[in-house]
Parts: structure tokens; C-alpha cells; sequence
RNA sequence: GGGCCCGUGGUGUAGCGGCCCAACAUGCCAGCCUGUCACGCUGGAGAUCGCCGGUUCGAAUCCGGUCGGGCCCGCCA
């Protein structure tokens, strides 16, 4: 049907008879001359029929429109003297039509294919996505995905990973996100869960002695929707056997570092090797577990400076024992009230009670609402924030340290945003470690796992699990790209009685134990070996790689906020008789 | 579960109590055009302003509800 694709022609195929087929990208008809741009997924190759040199395959040419797929013969030939369009890999030549075969017309569409439209509605985008994936950008973007998955592959083949599958019908389990679940016929009443992560699979398979284990692997939460996480998500999921938390580290690096180059061989990535930050020193230094480390305005610990001040919010935190940490905004003196009241909203929706600012002035004092009560600690705080006449000092007391850390920290990403600090060609990855093992509920009044609960205690640290929880570390690691979670993994216990320890921690059960992770906990009574590994977010890899903030956008059928399949109208009813099949039976008739 | 924002010809926007049976651009249709590449020129069609209700002499415009979409908080081991 075609011998050539859009993309391909160039000036050394003058003379050859040629045949290209695709969408009709533009048209511009000049009555007895009529220019076709046909398009495919390797380019835009211009055509011409002439009403004098191919009066057939001219009039053949006359309904087609946008859009149409069209098929069509004739000889490559040189752009006359001039006309050549230097912004088109194929510009220097054109096709001369002597043959035009309409494979199929289009109706109109519902949005442009052949330009860039900013603010075209993306619940229209989703209803005709198959339309939208025909843009240029989407298939670049598309085509990115794929190049960043077989890198993965190549890379991880070439380290003896091997690839398996694992079912997606598997057993629900409590703990973590909520669990897509799918009735059974064949045994009505009880019900399948799809997997949130391959976790426990692929841990038996370390078990099992695969000891380097890897899978692009679809996952399911059924928890609410944001820019970054859809219902179903791909993740790398890897495990390895016989390795440290330092091992696992250098390896995911190492692959890491390679497939970004691979992929993007022209993108700066900040540091290599990837800097580590300790849990403690992301949240001090950035105020979040996931710092952007492509610009720097750290956070300052401010508390010593004001301890003796008369300004309440100040002295109240600290007395609870909080802290007051302060952000340097070089050169932002002037912001005016509006622009203050909008920082403002940023710390108060990030938990902060308010902000404080103060603008250095020329001869070095500070200037703003609670600069009188300030006074004997202006030096102070200048000394320690290194401020400058002309900056501003963004600063956001808590009786709660970790509180005033994560608003500063969002006021910080605000910051970097409002001063164009983020340079979105820069890739900066950063691995943070050394969690602490539990977060301490207080609703549930008890100990849950900050990342996974199959994440094994620093082992020196271990005998402490049951009398000071709180101070036990996790070899848990998290690999951050440009302010994301890219992913995260952990050395995994690989001792029953261990795993039954800080399960009982988490409030469970004996008997839950057994019933929940019985086969989990029964392997590694068999010589499971001591393994780690790590889950990616494809994803969202993939969305940072192309600059994107939402990772519908590198998804080619993405669901909406409300999980809704806009093309393929998912979710839908059911029969009665499907319902019947697996024994249900809807509550609200209503409802359906 | 909660907060905020958006919904006007096919598409993107303007209009924000009467001047609007709605404007602009583009797309679409027709005619003309032999070197365009966002081709050009001329003409034309196309919207009960998401839906329901209310306020008002009068509603695209104000209010309430609802549906759809987005962003955020909660949630996401």
C-alpha cells in the first residue's frame, strides 16, 4: 500500500516513483493546483496534483479534506527555486500526484490535529482520545513511553534481570490503598483483588530463587484521583536476593542513570552519583521527603535567634517545643500585600497557623507586621538566614516541628516557582533514606509502617521495635525526581518471627496474621533468602521525561478525577444476569 | 468526605443585569485562484449561553441545586 512514510523522502529519492499513505494533515487548494500535507507517525510529506499534469488524480483530490486517509502514487521530485520549507524534514522535496485513492473520509473533527491548541478541553480530548493521540505532540510523547520502557528492558536484561509475570486475580489484603475487588463466579460470595504492587508475588519469587527478579507491572489503588495517580498505574518493580540496602542503591542507580541517558542523551542531570539525604535532613534542609533539588533557598532553623522575643507566635511554639523555620527569598523585598496574602494562603493551606514576613531593608533593618517585636532578634536572624538588603524572610512558627517544616517547605516550592528557579530542562535526582520505621497514629492510637510493612528495621536497631518504636530507622529508600516520588523500595524482612514483630506492632492480630500473609509468612520459613528491591513509577517518569505535570498525559487512555472512562463509558451497569452469575445483588436499585 | 475553579456556534475565547434572537478568531460550506506550507480573496451557514429551579418588569450575566471536567486537602502501606 505504501513504500515510504511520511517521513522518509528526501532529496537523494528525486526521480523514484514513490507511494505514501496517511492523514491528510492540510490542505491548500490554489483551484488548479492543490497542496496535500500527508501526515503518519514518522513525519509530513508534502503531495501536488496539478489540474494540467494529473487532471485525474486532481479531481480525485478535490472533496478530499482534513483528516481523510488517503493513499497516493506518483514521482519524488525538487521543490522548484525557492519554495523549499527548511522547518520540514522533508521540505526539500514534494511528491507529484498522478494517483489519488481515498481510503477512507473523515467526518470533521472535533478539534484540530494539525495545530497546537492551548486550552482545549480535556474531557473532549479523553471522549475522542484516539483523535487526540493523533497530535504530533501525543505521539511524541507516546513514542518517549516506549523508548523509556525498552531501555528498562534492554538495561535490565544485560544485568541478568529476568522478567516475570505475575496474575493480576490475586487475594485482597488489608493495609495500604483500597483494593480493587472482582467477584467470582465459580465460587459466588467471594472475590478476587487486583494488586496495588506485585509485593508479596514477587517476594515469594525471591523465595523461589529468581534473585534478580523485574517487571513492568500494572497496578490498581482504588483511592482518590490527582494529576499524578491514576486507578491503574505501571510500575518497574524489581527485587533483588543477597543484597544490602547500599547494593540495591547502587544498582537501581546504575540503571537508572543509564536509562536516563539512553533516553534523554541531552538532558543535564544535576548530580551523579545521585546525592542521599537522610529522611532528617530532606525534611530539615527542604521541608519535604521529596525535595526539588534543582535550586537551593534551604530551609534556616531560626528558633535560637527569636527564643527571646516578645512576639507570642514565636514564643508560644517554641515554649511547646516547636521550632520557627525561615525561608530567604533573595530579592523579593518589594512583593506587594497581594503577592504577600497569596504566600500567605500557600502556608496556611499547608497546615502553618500563618506566615511572617519581614523585608530587609537598605540599612539592614526589617520591615513588616511583626517587626517590632522582632528587634533584638533582627541580627540574629539575619546572621543565620545570611539575608541581604532587598530579600525577604518568609518565616512559619509550629508548636508541631515537622508542621512548620512541611508549610515552609511548600512556601519554598512556591518560591522556586514564583523566581523561575525550577529550569525544567534539569533532571535531579536525589535518594532519601533511613526513614523511621513507624508514624504514630494518633487516631488509631497505634504504630503504622511509614512506607510498606514488609520493610525491614536498620537490623542494629531492630531490638528496640517493641521498646521505643519510634526510634528505629527502615532500610527503606525513596528515589526523588525534580520534587516527584519517583518510586521507592526497601531490604525486606526475610525472618517469620521478625515480620510477626512489626506486624504486631501495626495492631494485627495473630490470627489476621495467618489469615492476611499466611503464605508470605510460611515462605520465608523456607529459606527465604534476605532480598530488597524497588518499585518505579512508570508513569510518572515518563510524564517528567516529557515535561509534563500530569500523567494523563503520558497515558494513551487515562481515566478521569472520577475514574470515569470518558471513550469507552467505564464504569457501566451490568446485567442482572452478570450479577447473578457471581451472586450479587445491588443494595440501590436506584443507584444503577 | 471537604474546599476552590471552569462549562457560551465544531474548537478556543469575549460578553458578567436591558445596548445580546450574543461578538471575535479559527474551523465548516460555496465560489475564485498554478507555488503554497497557519496559502489568499469573496460570500454563507452554524449557539434556545451544560441542565433544572428561583430572584427580577427583564437573566448567558445574580442565587440555589444538579451533571460533567480540572486543581487541592483528606486518602494514596
Amino acid at each position: 500500500m505504501r513504500t515510504h512514510t511520511c517521513g522518509e523522502l528526501r532529496p537523494g529519492q528525486i526521480g523514484q516513483r514513490v507511494r505514501l499513505a496517511g492523514w491528510v494533515h492540510r490542505r491548500r487548494d490554489h483551484g488548479h493546483l492543490t497542496f496535500l500535507d500527508v501526515r503518519d507517525r514518522y513525519g509530513l510529506t508534502q503531495v501536488v496534483t496539478s489540474a494540467q499534469q494529473s487532471p485525474a488524480a486532481h479531481a480525485d483530490a478535490d472533496p478530499v479534506r482534513s483528516e481523510w486517509v488517503i493513499a497516493v502514487g506518483g514521482v519524488v521530485r525538487e521543490r522548484p527555486a525557492g519554495t523549499a520549507n527548511p522547518d520540514l524534514a522533508t521540505g526539500a522535496i514534494e511528491v507529484a500526484v498522478d494517483e489519488l485513492e481515498v481510503l477512507n473520509p473523515s467526518r470533521v473533527p472535533p478539534f484540530y490535529v494539525n495545530e497546537e491548541q492551548e486550552g482545549l478541553d480535556e474531557a473532549h480530548r479523553l471522549r475522542y482520545r484516539y483523535i487526540d493521540l493523533r497530535r504530533p505532540q501525543m505521539q511524541s510523547q507516546m513514542l518517549l513511553r516506549a523508548r523509556l520502557a525498552s531501555s528498562i528492558r534492554r538495561r535490565l536484561e544485560a544485568d541478568a534481570f529476568v522478567e516475570i509475570e505475575t496474575p493480576s486475580l490475586i487475594r485482597s489484603t488489608p493495609e495500604g490503598a483500597r483494593d480493587f475487588i472482582v467477584p467470582s463466579r465459580l465460587q459466588p460470595g467471594r472475590f478476587y483483588a487486583l494488586p496495588q504492587s506485585p509485593q508479596v508475588l514477587k517476594q515469594l519469587l525471591m523465595v523461589a530463587g529468581y534473585d534478580r527478579y523485574y517487571q513492568l507491572a500494572r497496578c490498581f489503588r482504588d483511592e482518590d484521583l490527582r494529576g499524578d495517580r491514576q486507578p491503574e498505574f505501571t510500575q518497574l518493580d524489581l527485587e533483588m536476593s543477597f543484597v544490602s540496602e547500599r547494593d540495591v542503591m547502587e544498582t537501581v542507580e546504575r540503571i537508572v542513570l543509564d536509562v536516563t541517558r539512553d533516553t534523554l542523551p541531552d538532558r543535564p542531570i544535576l548530580a551523579t552519583p545521585i546525592p542521599r539525604l537522610t529522611y532528617d535532613q530532606a525534611i530539615a534542609r527542604y521541608g519535604s521527603d521529596k525535595p526539588d533539588i534543582r535550586f537551593g533557598m534551604e530551609l534556616v532553623d531560626v528558633t535560637d535567634a527569636v527564643r527571646d522575643t516578645a512576639f507570642r507566635v514565636f514564643s508560644d511554639a517554641i515554649v511547646s517545643g516547636g521550632a520557627v523555620l525561615a525561608l530567604r527569598a533573595a530579592g523579593c523585598a518589594g512583593y506587594s500585600r497581594r503577592e504577600l496574602d497569596e504566600l500567605q494562603d500557600v502556608a496556611r493551606a499547608n497546615g502553618a497557623g500563618g506566615l511572617v514576613h519581614l523585608a530587609v531593608e537598605a540599612d539592614g533593618t526589617l520591615r513588616g507586621p511583626a517587626a517590632r517585636f522582632l528587634d533584638v532578634a533582627a541580627g540574629g536572624m539575619i546572621e543565620a538566614t545570611e539575608a541581604e538588603p532587598g530579600d525577604l524572610l518568609l518565616m512559619v512558627a509550629d508548636a508541631d516541628r515537622p508542621r512548620a517544616a512541611g508549610a515552609i517547605g511548600r512556601l519554598r516550592l512556591e518560591m522556586g516557582n514564583r523566581l523561575g528557579l525550577r529550569d525544567p530542562n534539569t533532571l535531579a535526582y536525589v535518594w532519601v533514606h533511613r526513614f523511621p520505621m513507624f508514624t504514630w497514629d494518633a487516631a488509631l492510637a497505634r504504630w503504622d509502617a511509614t512506607h510498606n510493612p514488609f520493610s525491614a528495621p536498620v537490623w542494629e536497631e531492630a531490638d528496640r521495635l517493641e521498646s521505643d518504636p519510634g526510634s528505629v530507622h527502615a532500610q527503606q529508600y525513596d528515589i526523588v525526581l525534580n520534587g516527584w516520588e519517583l518510586g521507592g523500595g526497601s531490604i525486606r524482612i526475610h525472618r517469620r518471627e521478625v515480620l510477626e514483630r512489626a506486624f504486631r506492632l501495626m495492631g494485627h492480630t495473630t490470627e489476621r496474621m495467618r489469615d492476611e500473609f499466611g503464605a508470605l509468612l510460611e515462605a520465608l520459613e523456607y529459606g527465604a533468602p534476605p532480598h530488597g528491591g524497588i518499585a518505579i513509577g512508570l508513569d510518572r517518569w515518563a510524564a517528567l521525561f516529557a515535561d509534563q505535570e500530569n500523567i494523563r498525559e503520558v497515558m494513551a487512555f487515562p481515566k478521569t478525577q472520577s475514574g470515569s472512562d470518558l471513550l469507552m463509558g467505564a464504569p457501566s451497569p451490568v446485567t442482572d444476569v452478570q450479577l447473578e452469575e457471581v451472586g450479587l445483588r445491588l443494595v440501590d436499585a436506584a443507584a444503577r
